[in-house]
DNA sequence: AGCTTGATAAACACTT
DNA sequence: AAAGTGTTTATCAAGC
């Protein structure tokens, strides 16, 4: 079931397209594609360490270490922390192959067909970036094992004119030798360059500590799902480049190998400055090849096995949902190539990976956070925490959040957001709510599908993803209603006038820049349906003000109750990814880590997602399915106060409650756990 | 297949 | 009269 309901979600998003969505007309589809890099993954020390020296060690299993090796470093660190040790270099197997059991996620995923504008809705820009980084990364192994080639080649010849034929003068060995150095050199800063790109771009450097840091940042779950993994602000920069998600990732890769910038830097610091080319040179020339290769296969071949390709293991293809049987990884590549290309499908599994590695390591983050707690609880090690702390520390509040991917983004020179080298990626990752797809369509109905319903807290959605929301030219995931409902929440008084929520839509996303006419009436339109939005005649005029209650309730009746509900809604999110069996161990553990960042809801426990009020809100609450605006019953007092307003827009009525939608005054001082998540919501100061 | 929801389009009424 | 604001109806698509 997980499975399905997965794929579902990813179905969903995109199908529309047809012309429905005049939206924007469409606002085009180019971004798309991209990939986003925000994967997360690794950490780019081992790289260093091992890499190539040996010809075994392919560098497709390089890469696919480095991936794992994100989750291992943070659990790494910790162990090294409570031991005291501190040598880096031996990481070993077990660890890397316990990290990264990821796989099971991806068997939820099943594979289906998306359009490329599926894909762009359902993924957020930077998961888009992500997919093309993984993409690139597929590139770079096979780069990597042509050089390899090369390298293997050059150093028969070396070997063979030197045994053979001693004819050759000195010089002349010593000018191949150096044609030969060369080349490695060549190659080695090729494999930099890739590395740094992935690094940069998320996809490799992740550092120990900084693992950790993104955990905390996953919202809560909220439903945005698909679309919600990356982290938008690695967007701008695919986008810049790459205009059609289909694109290949080699274009992307080229570009950003050529600029590795500032960027590159910071992501390099963290994850092994130092890289790979000192140590390829060396290992590669001689015959020496590394013992220290040696390890770090066999962790990694743990499960993929000596074909040497992360994706390739037992005779079969092992990218999620294939299971394709390849003879030897000849035939593998061929299928890899073929049936496993940069296409809708390939994204959304990837995207799905994705976040199931999210999840992994904001519970890994979690955990060893835990683990640090009791160990200097026990006196182990006094100072240790830092590095986990840190991360997640910050993510408490969504707010700060945003700050803090904003700044990261700052610091780019194109303004947007950029994939959080280390802090803020943590943040991002998560979080885009699909509207990476936006871009794509422009705008059918799918994507609100996919958008608000999954991706619910448009708050701290759009908290993190602000700056790029404003900046892009993407249909933001979510519904009219929402946003609208967002846009009067946000302000201090609850309240705004029908011209200042079209200002707040122009304001904070660049795609409501056009096409007025369109959206405007959309706006209106959604103003005027739904009862959530109670007009109230003011001094000056009309304001409009939400009816929370109301918005509630015209949530998934469904979810209310029913376990069964709640977890198809929750594999359908965005997180859907994230199958039972992670969900459950995170219940088990420390699920608090999913309400982490954008919930800021102390007794969140009981939502047992995070599912975020805003479009799935509701879930637990009782208020369910009486769709009529009957009286409130149940109603969760907080509520309460704004009920009936639009039957009886009584303007003096309303214009107390304004202010509080939260505030309310209700008696019950004790609201129950959902509501307080719900409130939670509500508050606009998320949003920036 | 039917229902619900959301987006879009458009007609219309009312107000400024 | 024109523009803005609200309301309502209809249609289409998607999801359940």
């Amino acid at each position: 079931m997980m499975v399905e309901s997965a794929s579902e979600t990813i179905r969903s998003a995109p199908s529309s397209q047809n012309g429905v969505g005049s939206l924007s007309g469409q606002a085009d589809g180019s971004g798309g594609g991209g990939a986003t890099g925000t994967t997360a993954s690794g950490t780019g020390r081992d790289v260093t360490t091992g890499t190539d020296s040996n010809g075994e060690m392919s560098p497709a299993e390089l890469l696919h270490f480095q991936q794992q090796q994100a989750l291992q470093v943070a659990r790494q660190f910790l162990l090294q922390q409570a031991s005291g040790l501190s040598s880096p270099g031996n990481n070993d197997s077990k660890q890397s192959a316990s990290a990264v059991q990821v796989p099971v996620s991806v068997a939820m995923m099943s594979p289906q067909m998306l359009t490329p504008q599926q894909m762009q809705q359902i993924l957020s820009p930077p998961q888009l970036q992500a997919l093309l980084q993984q993409q690139q990364a597929l590139m770079l192994q096979q780069l990597q094992e042509y050089y390899k080639k090369q390298q293997e080649q050059l150093h028969l010849q070396l070997l063979t004119q030197q045994q053979a034929g001693k004819p050759q003068p000195k010089e002349a060995l010593g000018n191949k030798q150096l044609a030969f150095q060369q080349q490695l050199l060549q190659m080695q800063q090729l494999q930099q360059q890739h590395l740094l790109n992935l690094q940069r771009q998320g996809l490799v450097s992740l550092q120990p500590s900084q693992a950790s840091g993104p955990l905390q940042t996953l919202p809560q779950a909220s439903p945005v799902s698909p679309t919600a993994a990356v982290c938008p602000t690695d967007l701008p920069q695919l986008w810049k480049g790459e205009g059609a998600p289909g694109q290949p990732a080699e274009d992307s890769v080229k570009q950003e190998g050529l600029d590795l910038t500032g960027t590159a830097a910071t992501a390099t610091s963290f994850a092994a400055p130092p890289k790979v080319s000192p140590s390829l040179s060396h290992h590669t020339l001689p015959n020496g090849q590394p013992t220290v290769l040696t390890s770090r296969r066999d962790s990694s071949s743990h499960e993929e096995t000596p074909g040497s390709h992360p994706l390739y293991g037992h005779g079969e293809c092992k990218w999620p949902g294939c299971e394709t049987l390849c003879e030897d990884l000849g035939q593998f590549i061929k299928h890899l190539n073929t049936e496993h290309a940069l296409d809708d499908r390939s994204t959304a599994q990837c995207r799905v990976q994705m976040q199931v590695v999210q999840q992994l390591e904001i519970q890994l983050a979690k955990e060893s956070e835990r683990l640090q707690a009791m160990m200097a609880h026990l006196h182990m090690r006094p100072s240790e925490p830092k590095p986990f702390s840190q991360p997640l520390n910050p993510v408490p509040d969504s707010s700060s959040f945003s700050k803090v991917t904003v700044s990261a983004a700052d610091s780019f020179p194109d303004g947007l957001v950029h994939p959080p080298t280390s802090a803020a990626a943590p943040v991002t990752p998560l979080r885009p709510p699909g509207l990476g797809s936006a871009s794509l369509h422009g705008g059918g109905p799918a994507r609100r599908r996919s958008s608000d319903k999954f991706c619910s807290p448009i708050s701290s959605e759009l908290a993190q993803n602000h700056e790029f929301y404003k900046n892009a030219d993407v249909r933001p995931p979510f519904t009219y209603a929402s946003l609208i409902r967002q846009a009067i929440l946000e302000t201090p008084d609850r309240q705004l006038t029908l011209n200042e929520i079209y200002n707040w839509f122009t304001r904070m996303f660049a795609y409501f820049r056009r096409n007025t006419a369109t959206w405007k009436n959309a706006v209106r339109h959604n103003l005027s349906l739904h009862k959530c939005f109670v007009r109230v005649e003011n001094v000056k005029g009309a304001v409009w003000t939400v009816d929370e209650r109301e918005y509630q309730k015209r949530r998934p009746p469904k979810m209310t109750g029913s376990p069964t509900l709640v977890k198809n809604m929750i594999s359908g999110l965005s997180y859907g990814a994230l199958n039972a069996s992670y969900q459950a161990a995170l219940a088990e553990s420390s699920f608090p880590l999913l309400n982490s960042p954008g919930m800021l809801n102390p007794g969140s426990t009981s939502s047992l997602l995070p599912l975020s009020h805003d479009d799935v809100g509701a879930p637990l609450e009782p208020l369910s399915s009486n769709g009529s605006s009957s009286p409130p019953r149940l109603s969760p007092p907080q509520y309460s106060h704004q009920v009936q307003v639009k039957e009886e827009p009584a303007e003096a009525e309303e214009d107390r409650q304004p202010g509080p939608s939260l505030g309310a005054p209700n008696p019950s001082a004790s609201g129950p756990p959902e509501d307080r998540d719900l409130e939670e919501e509500l508050p606009g100061e998320e949003l920036s």
